[in-house]
RNA sequence: GGCCCGUUCGUCUAGCGGCCCAGGACACCGCCCUCUCAAGGCGGAGACCACCGGUUCGAAUCCGGUACGGGCUACCA
């Protein structure tokens, strides 16, 4: 059987991490077996729909690399694959259980509904639909529901067990009472949820559904519904879910979440796929670097963790960080464009690249360690520029001693440059550490960043020397 | 409350009865390299395998209970 596997997400915002965790085992599961990704909007709530939302879920996937078959923008042979467009499939699957007697109206109102709940928690019930309409006659239930509001629901059997032999958890049962008689088409004409999914991957010959473990509890749900329409039950796999750091479920408060942020922030897509896999899987060796590509061939869903991850902030900086240091210099060039004001000159941008790509986990990072290339002027501290145990007019000497040194050198070059602050290091007897630190404050403005020599070279005499004399300055000055 | 799931270093994990007085990675600490910071190399600390009981010659690995954590319990998904 050819595979198929889908993502059905809910448009009710931007696309989450933890969703995207959810898409990479799809995805790997598609194209390790050459089968088809399928994408599906799931807007059957009108009233948290977001209209961003599909843009969203477009840019997010196409950032990460993930590419997909079927959707809604670019058809397919089981479309719409947008749910608010096949709500008419929904109603007329609904009228079907419902001639079979599997499902029926019912005309409760969300009063009597809301009502009913709170005088079962009084006396301590669990809270379930009474079943108060299942038996009203269908002839009559039929005739009212042309001019009631109403809606579907399933003919849940009340007693026995149902299960599932889950591709992650193993084998799984509820007991029939402790679930309801479960809404299946709403007073809107919209299918919920429970319907939906069951109907969409049964006609988009869903193979594998592999969704977050927080739909566990809703699985026998399912199980009853394909049980109802007499459909087979494809294999489930439930993913355990990325929690936040303090064990609850990811959210705003944790920080980013969105996929958009990671992108702005800095991150590699590469790196992103990277970490998030690792959460809940593991190739079973000790290798953990591993691209979309590897990823691919070498994710299997019975290495898929049971219990739930954490996010873990400092991991995915280290990966993201892998990935910088992987990409050549063009590439890093590429990717570090959105992060760099246009103003910067392009040439001296290129040769700073071999600089600083160790010294950066995230793209974002980049300019701050370079901007003094840039800039008129550096601003800064006089007291950086005297090093522990020195006199600041030792410090002025050092300095101008520098100077002399870099003016008239040939070539202006790191070897040289490297030479000529050695000697100044020895003349005035200062460690090369020393001399160093003091010439970078006055050149760059800081205490670290890229490797001094290349610095000044790529800075050029001009520039360099205008500094180190400002510095001297400075240091009279105060 | 009810139902379901989970529990190996702070975090991500390896482990599927003897190879484990538990291995790797991030973070942390130290040393080396070194013009700073990184990167890299080497080393260290860090898990009585949640707890209790059982099965077994032998258990992190199998079974039961407890505790704790998470999820679901809507005309949300």
């Amino acid at each position: 059987m050819r595979v198929r596997v889908r993502f059905a997400p809910s448009p009710t915002g931007s696309l989450h991490i933890g969703g995207v965790r959810t898409i990479l085992y799809n995805y790997f599961m598609a194209r390790q077996n050459q089968g088809a990704f399928v994408l599906r909007i799931e807007d059957t709530d009108q009233e948290r729909f977001v209209a961003s939302a599909l843009d969203s879920i477009y840019d997010g996937l196409g950032w990460m690399g993930l590419d997909w078959d079927e959707g809604p923008r670019e058809g397919g042979p089981h479309g719409p694959y947008v749910q608010s467009e096949r709500l008419e499939i929904y109603a007329r699957h609904a009228a079907e259980l419902v001639a079979d007697r599997a499902a029926y109206f019912c005309f409760c109102t969300k009063e009597r509904l809301e009502q009913m709940r709170r005088a079962q928690q009084a006396r301590g019930e669990i809270t379930r639909y009474d079943r108060r309409c299942r038996n009203i006659d269908p002839a009559e239930a039929a005739e009212r529901a042309r001019t009631e509001s109403h809606v579907v629901r399933l003919k849940v059997p009340e007693d026995g067990v149902i299960g599932i032999e889950d591709l992650v958890y193993g084998h799984v049962e509820w007991p029939l009472r402790a679930i309801e008689d479960q809404v299946l088409l709403k007073s809107d004409g919209f299918p919920t949820y429970q319907l939906a999914v069951v109907i969409d991957d049964h006609l988009m010959e869903i193979s594998h559904v592999f969704r977050a473990e927080d739909w566990l509890p809703s699985t026998p749900k399912h199980l009853l519904v394909y049980r109802a329409f007499g459909w087979e039950v494809p294999p489930h796999a439930h993913l355990p879910n990325v929690l936040g750091p303090d064990g609850k479920k990811l959210s705003k408060r944790h920080g980013a979440t969105a996929v958009s942020e990671f992108r702005d922030a800095g991150y590699l897509p590469e790196a992103l796929a990277n970490y998030l896999s690792l959460i809940g899987w593991s190739p079973a060796t000790e290798e953990e670097v591993f691209s979309l590509e590897e990823l691919v061939a070498r994710w299997r869903i019975e290495h898929v963790q049971r219990a739930n991850g954490r996010w873990d902030r400092e991991r995915l900086d280290y990966f993201n960080g892998v990935w910088i240091r992987r990409l050549d210099d063009e590439e890093l060039g590429r990717r570090l464009e959105p992060f760099l004001p246009a103003e910067w000159d392009r040439r001296v941008v290129r040769e700073t690249i071999p600089l600083i790509r160790e010294r950066i986990r995230t793209l974002a990072e980049a300019s701050e360690l370079i901007a003094f290339l840039f800039s008129d002027r550096v601003q800064y501290d006089p007291s950086l520029l005297v090093p522990k145990k020195r006199a600041p007019h030792e410090a002025v000497t050092a300095l101008s001693r520098a100077t002399v040194a870099l003016r008239y050198l040939e070539p202006f070059a790191p070897p040289a440059i490297e030479q000529a602050l050695g000697g100044v290091a020895s003349d005035v007897e200062w460690s090369v550490r020393d001399l160093t630190l003091a010439v970078r404050a006055a050149v760059t403005g800081r205490k670290i960043g890229p490797p001094l020599y290349e610095s000044i070279a790529l800075l050029g005499r001009e520039r360099a020397l205008e500094r180190l004399e400002g510095a001297q300055e400075l240091l009279e000055a105060a």
